[in-house]
DNA sequence: ATGAAAGCGCTAACAG
DNA sequence: CTGTTAGCGCTTTCAT
């Protein structure tokens, strides 16, 4: 493997120069640039990034620590198009990304802080971890540039970007309101996710701010963002409260399986219960009845969040929140109320 | 940040000692080593990887060279499955998985090789390129380690692992001529996919075995792996060949353009036209009507590559293949002709 | 405009 | 069982 040196001796210069060439430094004789790069050519030369790095203490990499990819979110895609869309941004750039290999065993082992250090990553893009997940409280605590996907935690080196999740839920069930509908039901994920809570939110303040409608804490269940689970946890609550005719669903994935529940206890949907979910996936559009929901943009979320760390990195900008917007998509799951 | 020196002085031994006792070498004393574990842990100390990288000369990180971070592959999935499975095996090892950001601006200014040596990967995983990309020339030529998905190619240190294209394909060709078709055209993918090769090889072969059956070239249409294109390619095929009454498509994807084209053209899906799939993406089970396909384990695919190419690393076997089966999942897109 | 030398953090002979 | 020394490939003062 050819290095520095082996340029240098070819070229008969010290390696002291053969690196300023390189690396484009002014205080270099162009005719001797120029035999250098030549020389680098030639010989087939590759810099070693571990060996800069360890002089330069930055590695030009940045540490993705995501928790979706087992079976399940191969559903949702979420965690995918996150990924690609932050892949977009950093492919325009000089940094590489390296998915942490983390599973529930080794995380006991080593700690968020060592994970990070150990590769020397210059930053860090967390998402989809839960909010008593021990690594999320050392992002906080450590020193690392981190930007978090959808948990709204800032502090000198920790940015976020996430949607408005209070301003989603709460046109979606506005728009259940305008449809008619007066009880409305809502599946959330669950308690240890900050959207869930921000989705409730929204959730209470369509409702609060409509009129002679008020907010039933037994008309909302936990669904844990899975399809099955919400299946069950619909079907129980349709029996329950069978004067519900609509159901904000905190996931499509959870829509979905609220659709089955429909089935099931002998609903139609919409025409007996509307269904909204949240997300967006594309499933939704393949469904039958295709699905009305909020739509995110999870490329965007994961472009903006490798844009942000990067600029933290090389402008040493300060950590920022961003929150982008999102869009109602009406389809076929929802119904004006007979 | 704590480096050997500083537990070496804190412990009042030399760093070499430190670095045998955290690296579990037995020549060293039992107190001395619990010493220096105890103040290493005390000092937060971490490796720097980077350095032990420079120095052994290997980085413990596998290089992941995948085309399919866009837009369009996040509706077939099969990227992300691939990589779930590639992630799967990793995390139970102790190598990093970095992605190489390769668009293909940069990837006319850096080399295959060049992307390696300054990532200084051990082994590559090679996903979804085409059969002329001059990266897949590279591969072959250097010397890194490398595991091909979908790419029968075997070298001194390449390995691949696929699936039984050949058989996958005639099993679904078969299908339909059990059900009685005779007409039976196919949606290929593009002549630079080894997979689309196979496929058609497996497609003839089905054709030649069934009794009064022959090979029609016109019958064969090219959808490039791509919805639309499917949809309007097989448009025109299906007006020109009225008498064909069954289509075996070399993906999901292009089936679902295929059945949205027998719409357009009048037909309805499976009563007048059988469309069988390939792949068995998630969207097939939810489709209407839900899609005939041969599936195959996406994740095992990924997980396999992992597999062998850490075993080539570590216990330097030789580069294998390894092909795995396929299997028919019958839907409704498929009847009996009537 | 160029070179000599030091050092990043670690491992690996080699010697004791 | 432990320490000394050299060196991985690179960047960076500090001289010249």
């Amino acid at each position: 493997m050819t290095t520095i040196k082996d340029i240098a001796k070819a070229a008969g210069v010290s390696v002291t120069t053969v690196s300023r060439a390189l690396n484009g430094y002014s205080d270099v004789n162009e005719r001797t640039r120029k035999k250098i790069i030549e020389i680098s050519k030639e010989l087939n030369y590759s810099p070693n990034i571990l060996a800069r790095g360890l002089v330069m203490n930055k590695s030009k990499t940045i540490g993705l620590l995501v928790s979706g990819f087992n079976k399940e979110s191969i559903k949702d895609n979420f965690t995918f198009e996150v990924l690609s869309g932050i892949n977009q941004y950093a492919a325009e750039t000089d940094y590489d990304l390296v998915l942490f290999n983390t599973n529930s065993t080794k995380q006991r082992e080593k700690t968020y802080a060592q994970l990070c250090r150990e590769r020397r990553v210059d930053g860090v893009i967390v998402q989809g971890i839960k909010t008593d997940d021990p690594y999320l409280q050392e992002v906080v605590e450590s020193n690392i540039p981190c930007v978090l996907i959808d948990i709204p935690v800032q502090t000198e080196n920790v940015g976020f970007v996430t949607t408005d999740n209070i301003a989603g839920a709460k046109s979606a069930v506005s728009y259940l309101i305008e449809l008619g509908h007066k009880n409305i039901a809502m599946v959330n994920g669950h308690d240890l996710a900050f959207v869930s809570q921000e989705r409730l939110e929204g959730y209470k303040r369509a409702l609060s701010e409509a009129a002679g409608l008020s907010f039933r804490e037994e008309l909302v269940v936990n669904g844990s963002f899975e399809e099955g689970k919400s299946e069950a946890v619909t079907f129980k609550l349709l029996n329950a409260f069978p004067e519900v005719t609509a159901i904000f669903c905190a996931s499509d994935l959870m829509a979905l399986g609220s659709i089955k529940a429909a089935g099931k206890s002998g609903r139609r949907v919409p025409e007996n219960l509307s269904i909204i979910g949240y997300d967006d996936i594309l499933l939704s559009s393949y469904v039958s009845p295709r699905l009305t929901t909020i739509a995110q943009n999870k490329q965007k979320l994961g472009f903006h969040a490798a844009q942000q760390l990067i600029e933290m990195l090389e402008k040493e900008t300060a950590p920022a929140h961003i929150i982008l917007e999102t869009e109602l998509k009406i389809r076929e799951s929802t119904a004006k109320i007979k």
